[in-house]
DNA sequence: AAAATGAGACTACTGTTGTAGTCTCTATGC
DNA sequence: GCATAGAGACTACAACAGTAGTCTCATTTT
């Protein structure tokens, strides 16, 4: 399991993204130039993300050159924690209960 | 499918189950009656979140002696779009995915 | 009728999220 | 060596979320 200093919001998480795909560690040039084309944020904004998920626990920073940044958790670890948290909140915690509800489109 | 202004937070989630549980509309001093034990919010942070839920058209607000509320979605519609915007979010729309990532435990 | 109680409207304040600007320092092109 | 650019830190600010207090009016109780 992971332990995060709060939850990630949602333009954190599309920084997330590109980081799980990227499997690296990534400098933030670079994150920016994956992420501006599909979101079209400013450099400052990303790194404010970058900064805000760093301080959660959610990427790691290491200074070579310059800095850095990778995942600190995997997707799939991020994922089944969101979707655990979803099951709890609305359906009492029963995995079976939102397949039920999945099958029932 | 329903049409909010805005989304449903935690807390005010917390409301919306109480509602959902009660089925009918409810007075103010009912719906504390029945959130008070369960989290012990002050009777002005509960009034506060019908407000919000209210203006987000979460609620019915009906003027009969004093104000009564009631759920102006159903829970299994609103749990239905938080699903579907989880499957979105994480698994790239595929509830195939989703029910994947769940029999892997 | 005066006092207390409860409903409802407003107001308040802190933290988080979304979005971005400025300042500073260092490396780099000429 | 000086100008410029990019990296990184710090600052900003509105909207929303979490939590709750005050003020006012009507009703109920004695």
């Amino acid at each position: 399991m992971y332990e995060l200093a709060g939850k990630i919001s949602d333009s954190e998480l599309e920084v997330m993204r590109v980081m799980w795909e990227a499997g690296d560690a990534l400098p933030v040039t670079e994150i920016r130039r994956r992420l501006q084309p599909l979101h079209g944020w400013e450099g400052t904004t990303i790194k404010t993300m970058i900064t805000r998920l760093t301080a959660k626990g959610a990427l790691l920073q290491e200074k070579r050159d310059v800095f850095y940044y990778s995942a600190a958790i995997s997707e799939d670890d991020y994922n089944r924690c969101a979707t655990e948290s979803l099951i709890r909140k609305l359906y009492q915690g029963s995995a079976g209960k939102l397949v039920a509800a999945l099958v029932k489109d």
